[in-house]
DNA sequence: GGTTATTTGATAACTTTTTCACATATTCCG
DNA sequence: CGGAATATGTGAAAAAGTTATCAAATAACC
C-alpha cells in the first residue's frame, strides 16, 4: 500500500538520518520543524528533504512544517524500526564481541539474542547475558530463538559458510563485516560493511587533496 | 596531474573493490583479466568498469584485457594505498579495541600506531603495542607519531570533542564510527560508518518485502 | 604476413537522482 | 475574518551516473 513507485535506495539511507535527526529534536522537546531547519541541521537540501519524504506519502503541514513526533513515529514505521528485531550474530572475536556489547544497537532497537562461532572453547559460554552456540547449530537453534536478522563478524575465509548457515536457519536479512563478497539466495538480502574500504576511500581522498574537502 | 575530471565518490568507492579482486586473482597466480570477467567476478557490468578506469587513464590493451598485477598497482597507487598509513585511534572501548586487534587493516597496510582515550584506567596502559594517551595530550602526541588518519569509536557524547582533539592534532582525515553528526573544518574530510543505521536498512527491505531482494 | 577474433576506450543513449521553481494550502496576526 | 507570511508537495529542468554501442587497436592463428 505504501509502495507506489521504486524507492532509491540512497532514500531509504537517508531515512535513517531523518530518523535520527528527529529524535534528538524529540528528546530536546522541539515540536515542530521544516524541511529547512531539518537540512540545515543535517547538512542536506530542503527539496531533498521533501522529494524522499513524498516517495511516502504526505507528512507536512504547509505553512508550518512537520510535527517532530509525528514525523518521527511515520518514519520509524517505514523504516519498520517501530518495533524490536532481534539479531543472531556469527562470529564471536574482537568484532562480533563489540558488536555484542554495543549500545547502539539496543538503543535503536536491535537486540543480539544468540550467537554463533566454531571455537569449542566459547560454545556453551554466555557472554553479555547471549550464549554461544556452535555455528553447525544454527539451522536448529535459529528457529527458536525468533532472529531475524544476521550479522556476520567472521574471518574472510569463513564468511560464506556462516551465511549459508544462517540462512538455513531461515534468516533473510544479513548484514555482513567481513571482507569479500558474500553470495545468498536472491531471497535474501545481503548488506556488506568493509572496514578497510572505508578507510582506503580516506586514503584516496587524502592522496589526491583537492579532490574533496 | 592525474584529475582531469571531477571523480565520483560512486567510482572510487569501486575502486576499492577492484583492487581487492585484483589482490585475489594475484594471489591465484592470474596474470590477465577482462573487464567481462572481473564484471562476472565482482557483480557488475564490464562497461561500468571500463568506464571506471576511464577516469584515470588507460590501462587495458585492446584484444587481450588487463594485466592483473598491472592494473592492481596502478588502482593501488591511485587510491593511495601502495604505502602504509598510520592511524591514530580515539576510544579503546569494546568497539575500539576490535579495531585495534583488527587483522584487516594491517593487512590493507593501515597501522593502528597510538590510541587515545578518557578513561584513566587504560591511560598509560598499551594494548596490542599500541600505547594509549589521554585524549586531551593529542594535540601534543599526534604530531610525534606520524599518524595522517584518525579513527573515533567513542560513545557518540564525545564524538565531537574527540574530532576536535584529532583535528588539533594534525589529522586531516577522519572515519567516525559515532552514531549523529561532526563538524571538522572544511579542510578535513570525515567519513562516517554508522551500525545501526546499516542495521535500519535491512529493517526497511526486511519490512517492504519486495522491494528489493 | 595477412586475416580473424578479441577487447579496449570513447561516445552516445538512457536512466536515475538531485535541484529548482512555483502553485497551493495553512497558519498567524491584526 | 481577511490579508500577509510561511512552507509544503510536485512537476519540470538539470545534473549525475549507468548501460549500450562501436570504431580502433592489438593479439592470435594459420
Amino acid at each position: 500500500m505504501t509502495r507506489p513507485k521504486k524507492i532509491p535506495g540512497t532514500t531509504v539511507s537517508r531515512l535513517s538520518v531523518y530518523v535520527r535527526a528527529l529524535q534528538k529534536l524529540r528528546n530536546e522537546g522541539v515540536v515542530t520543524t521544516s524541511s529547512e531547519k531539518l537540512a540545515e541541521q543535517i547538512g542536506l537540501t530542503a527539496a531533498q528533504i521533501r522529494k524522499d519524504l513524498a516517495y511516502f506519502g504526505q507528512f507536512g503541514v504547509p505553512g508550518r512544517g512537520y510535527y517532530v513526533e509525528n514525523l518521527h513515529n511515520e518514519l520509524s514505521m517505514i523504516l519498520g524500526i517501530n518495533r524490536r528485531w532481534e539479531v543472531a550474530l556469527a562470529g564471536v572475536g574482537h568484532l562480533g564481541y563489540a558488536l555484542l556489547a554495543y549500545n547502539g544497537f539496543k538503543k535503536q532497537g536491535f537486540d543480539v539474542v544468540v550467537a554463533f562461532d566454531k571455537d569449542p572453547a566459547k560454545i556453551g559460554q554466555t557472554w553479555e547475558g547471549v550464549k554461544i552456540y556452535d555455528i553447525a547449530e544454527a539451522r536448529s537453534v535459529l528457529p527458536e530463538c525468533g532472529a531475524e536478522i544476521g550479522i556476520i563478524a567472521v574471518p574472510a575465509a569463513s564468511a560464506q559458510e556462516a551465511c549459508d548457515a544462517l540462512v538455513a536457519g531461515g534468516l533473510k536479512s544479513i548484514l555482513s563485516f567481513a571482507p569479500g563478497r558474500i553470495i545468498g539466495p536472491p531471497d535474501v538480502t545481503v548488506k556488506r560493511v568493509d572496514l578497510a574500504m572505508e578507510l582506503e576511500w580516506l586514503s584516496y581522498y587524502a592522496t589526491n587533496v583537492g579532490e574533496r574537502g
